[in-house]
DNA sequence: CTGAAAGCGCTAACAA
DNA sequence: TTGTTAGCGCTTTCAG
């Protein structure tokens, strides 16, 4: 039983010098001869030491690792951002704790504190409430928050969603919709109400409005949103033209509930849904949709978080990420 | 700067007793009154006391954190079993490295190093390469792999493939299909293997043969399988009149294929996928497919880690997790 | 440029 | 039933 790993010890006396030294050749902190480098490195590769991280926590409190925070990994946007930030921080030698929330916020705090435990360098929120942790502002642990912006966050990173609304509103409008239903999750967040602005935006250029009854807060599922249109289309009949859903499988319900209920798309009602997941790529027709760009906010969000953590200067606090318009068959 | 943490130093002095009491009572050890055990446990929750990780790790080489090692996160399918390992191991205090592979291979060995440097207790693999990793082994850390069987794996935990295999043929065969094409990743594993056998089992029971040219092995995105399926239409003709997929995905393509060349489903061509991702549920007609049980999976594989950390005897080796069939409109 | 040594917070002998 | 104490492996003064 080899369970004994090689520490810095064995290091510093096959290399014929102290410990200090080696330790002053893995962090690169200069002030050695390149001689004592090359033959420190040399021992290092030979004797396949690997530092021990809970001594290095221990005397450090940094553990190379940071916490994701997920309302639902099994969403395919969200879990694009992770892989991203997964990919993003392996290079920077960080692991990352996975917190998935299986849309239960309940879990948040306890996830937190875990995090707290682990002793994580840094947090990262992907569309989380909007309030900040009390537990978390205590421990004042590098923090950035994706998709959600609660009072006084360190650093945020959102898609442009005034943007999105405005292209949505906008192409709806070219195609000549005058009743456009906004469909959206009945709990109203900030990204949806930006959403909401830069659509009443277009909708305005184009001399139109959106009354109350337009706007449609449901419950998210599935199916309740295919019940919701459903219901809608027996009681009030196809009322309307056009259909901007939050996400595109809010849309893929509605435009379910349409063809089932005899009304085309988009010939009769046409239809743009956000996210850009491959369902909106896949279903039929397949589905016009607001692109987020997560790769890039997974990416502004990893080094937004490598400069809190080491401490650099933050130029930008609140990081808007471009979205584009995928034009396809719903309009 | 209030950065000074409890330690178990200061609750031992505000309880009045031994570091090592404290400690012993931290960890349920016994030996102590119950008296004394009130005192500490009051005082710690008093004092907000935290252990702290690094410390403990370092004398125990715990590190109370497990690493999963997934493929492709955004696969909704692996993302589940995630989210239920997640939840599982937060009761039991764990928490979770991800280690998303991004479908690149290569990526494993640095994902595996990273997880040993970190300490990790146990390690959980999910569909990766059939191999075990040498480094690893010598790491001698508890495994559990799912959905994939490498020769000396500890514990595995797959679903029942070969019946998921058989209930496909059989299902395919009582809808009265005689030719059916058999579509899966160019690259064959053992899973695979086995619903081919089931499948074929099935097959024979109802007298048809399943000869050569009814396998077909494809690159198994979305597009490449649509777009072989509709060269084989334009090639052949439509030879076949069922379908079985590897994945809800892979049989969607084939759907979609199929009725964009003109043809029906289910009237025409009978297709089964397998997975039961939320994709399947939401198409049109919405798929038939073998359901896998990916929160038993997860719970099985959770549990059968923790009793490798705690050395503990494992009774099964090979967990086989049943599946079961979703008719749903493609038969 | 290099080394000696203290100590991070905890556990586990060993002693009492 | 409880306390004393020696490290776990590393970083970081302080001396040289």
């Amino acid at each position: 039983m080899e369970n004994k790993r090689v520490s810095i010890i064995d290091v510093a006396k096959a290399a014929g010098v102290s410990t200090a030294t080696v330790s002053r050749v893995i962090n690169q902190m200069g002030g050695y001869s390149e001689k004592t480098e090359r033959k420190v490195l040399e021992t290092i590769k030979n004797c396949g030491f690997r530092p021990n991280v809970s001594a290095i926590g221990l005397r450090t409190r940094k553990s190379r690792s940071i916490g994701i925070v997920v309302p639902d990994i099994t969403n395919e946007f969200f879990a694009k951002i992770v892989r991203t930030l997964n990919q993003f921080f392996l290079k920077y030698n960080y692991s990352v704790f996975i917190c998935d929330l299986n849309e239960d916020a309940d879990l948040e705090e306890r996830h937190i504190q875990e995090m707290l435990d682990k002793n994580v360098d840094g947090l990262i929120f992907i569309s989380c409430r909007e309030s900040i942790s009390t537990i978390l502002t205590r421990a004042n642990v590098p923090t950035v928050y994706i998709d959600r912006s609660p009072k006084d966050a360190e650093v945020t990173v959102c898609s442009d969603h005034f943007d999105g609304g405005y292209l949505a509103g906008k192409k709806l409008c070219e195609c000549g919709c005058k009743k456009i239903l906004f469909i959206r999750h009945y709990r109203m967040n900030s990204a949806v109400e930006l959403r909401r602005q830069g659509f009443l935006k277009a909708l305005e250029e184009y001399g139109q409005t959106c009354e109350g009854e337009y706007e449609k807060g449901v419950l998210p599922e599935y199916q309740s949103v295919k019940e919701f249109v459903a219901n809608l289309l027996v009681e009030k009949g196809c009322y309307f033209d056009g259909i901007f859903a939050m996400n595109d499988r809010m849309a893929l319900a509605a435009l379910h509930a349409l063809r089932e209920s005899g009304y085309e798309v988009p010939k009769q009602v046409r239809i743009v849904g956000f996210d850009n997941v491959s369902l909106s790529e896949i279903c039929h027709p397949p589905m016009t949709t607001i692109a987020q760009d997560t790769h890039q906010i997974g990416i502004s969000a990893g080094e937004a978080l490598i400069k809190l953590m080491r401490n650099e200067d933050i130029q930008e606090k609140n990081h808007i990420i471009p979205v584009h318009m995928k034009v396809r068959g719903t309009t």
